[in-house]
DNA sequence: ATTGAAATATGTTCGTA
DNA sequence: TACGAACATATTTCAAT
């Protein structure tokens, strides 16, 4: 990792390695190497170097949750007591494997999550036994991902 | 891809072999092997039929977008005019690279979207000049994510 | 479904420019 | 930085079980 503040400039060769990764972190390095016309090894080396500067965090396999049944996305304003500690929700929010992400947000609420149910009966199941149970937690509001129609990373 | 909805079943090294390329998809498959006890052969084979079962939607290089200078994320529930029609507005963001995520909603807005900036200022101008300035769009809540807690896929 | 082995392709290191 | 060559690993296919 690189030092806090410190911002990491990109040319033109990294740029177009770093799209063919983010697209498929399995295409081989000397692949790419054939497609831009450099090296393998210069590429590793740049990889290296990208690396170091903490810019990539790490690759995943991507799994579409559909295929496994899961099929109902929402995300979910909580509003927390005032006694209640961000920390300890956001404890008891890392139990529930159904909360994808969690964010501690400006404006209504004190907490923003998005859950993945299989369905509407999961999804109330998950409000009603589990979100709702939690200490601290007063209200929520909950608006359900009818059709996600942009997913993407940042562009570079 | 499979049939549209057929379930896919995993047995427990289906799950074993998932766990780890959805952590780190460029971890060698023979390392894999020699972890779980199995032959490589094998779980190339598995994956094929995975790859087919269209459980797997790809793979990804995750890049960090603070090294890059891109600190504040945001949501931002948005109004549409009963007159727009949501696919014109989708086509219009799709057109913002800041924006990362668009989801059809249902509750209070007509879309709701996940924005990417540089800095506040960079999140006003987005609102004022590119997401305001779409042909029916109404009104706009935002809710800057001060910090992100969770980030995770479903858990298999 | 799984294996080992063979053939092919890729990852990685290093000396040099 | 980039390169090519050499070496170490990984991927992929296949016949056999």
């Amino acid at each position: 990792m690189n030092k806090p503040n410190s911002l990491v400039k990109l040319d033109g060769i990294d740029k177009k390695i770093l799209r063919f990764l983010m697209k498929d972190a399995r295409r081989p390095i000397l692949e790419i190497a054939r497609n831009i016309g450099i090296s393998g090894a210069a590429i590793h080396q740049r990889l290296k170097k990208l690396e170091a500067s903490g810019l990539l965090s790490g690759s995943k396999f991507v799994i579409n949750p559909k295929v496994l049944g899961y099929t109902t996305m929402a995300y979910i304003g909580i509003f927390l007591d005032k006694a209640m500690s961000n920390p300890r929700a956001v404890k008891a929010l890392e139990k529930i494997p159904e909360v994808l992400e969690c964010h501690y947000t400006t404006g209504n609420w004190s907490i923003l999550i998005k859950v993945l149910c299989k369905d509407n009966e999961h999804l109330m199941h998950l409000l009603n036994k589990e979100i709702q149970q939690i200490e601290g937690v007063s209200r929520t509001e909950t608006f359900i991902s009818l059709n996600q129609q942009i997913n993407r990373q940042i562009s570079i």
